[in-house]
DNA sequence: TTACATGCAAAGGATTTGCCTCTGA
DNA sequence: TCAGAGGCAAATCCTTTGCATGTAA
């Protein structure tokens, strides 16, 4: 589950929250290093789960707002597949995109620099300087 | 509001209903027309709203039943831009994506075969069928 | 006639928030 | 010390559903 192509780790969640000024609590660095070592997408509750599974004085509540306080401080990348809950990833790990496999609802992150190129132009072709995409395939595996 | 390129229209939404086989009233008419007409795209609410104005009986409970109903039937298409509440648009306008300019919120459509063609080439070297897509590029005018 | 559609209000699920207590710096 | 963080439960927002009534075919 989760295969990725060039891409780069650089700083810890926890270096950038505390790059940024922000009060550090146990539960802040929890949560972060449950993000951290998610290979996947998680959503709150799982991320709740997890974060639990470390730390049990974790509310729900508090994932959401650091959650929140994550992507607002471009730490966190909040992601939406259609399944009407929010996933959330490492920002530094969202230069990439997904594919969905349609019956497993496995995900798969790619790059692709033709694909990131072809979209700049296209947005320069709109009058647009791009800043940002999401790009999902979906799909089913061939046989 | 609401650019488009290269898209043709052939069936309106309610001849797709009828060659469903599915039942027409009073409401499934008013809001595949208020879809039909919809340049833009609509979440629930906007589209109970648009429907109340040409007649008043209907609930926003139908709307929704209908929007299901219509995306089951391949007819319409369920869209999420990120601020949690589902959008939708005439599936015969959908084979093109979204440019959203992050300052106003306005919604540009586009439909480049490159892209496509790209999207195609990289499912299927992921060992995949590709059987859709969702692609949105976030941008800021040029000046 | 009768299976299916609708309205209304209540239920649900995800996320946010008020309030009071606790704690990092 | 004390502004900001967290826990808990209530509130909110969007969407779905149960039930009694209405209606297309």
């Amino acid at each position: 589950m989760g295969t990725r192509t060039g891409c780069v780790m650089t700083k810890s969640i926890l270096d950038r929250l505390e790059a940024q000024g922000l009060r550090m609590t146990d539960q802040r660095r929890t949560i972060a290093r449950v993000i951290q070592e998610s290979e996947d997408h998680p959503n709150a509750e799982e991320l709740h789960a997890r974060a639990n599974a470390l730390d049990s004085r974790i509310s729900l509540a508090t994932v959401y707002r650091t959650v929140k306080l994550l992507q607002e401080a471009g730490i966190l990348e909040r992601l939406e597949f259609g399944d009407g809950r929010a996933r959330f990833e490492d920002s530094q790990r969202a230069h990439h995109d997904h594919l969905i496999d349609m019956d497993s609802g496995e995900v798969i992150e790619f790059c692709d620099p033709e694909i990131e190129a072809l979209q700049e132009k296209i947005a320069r072709r709109l009058g647009y300087r791009l800043e940002g995409h999401r790009l999902e395939l979906l799909g089913r595996k061939l046989k």
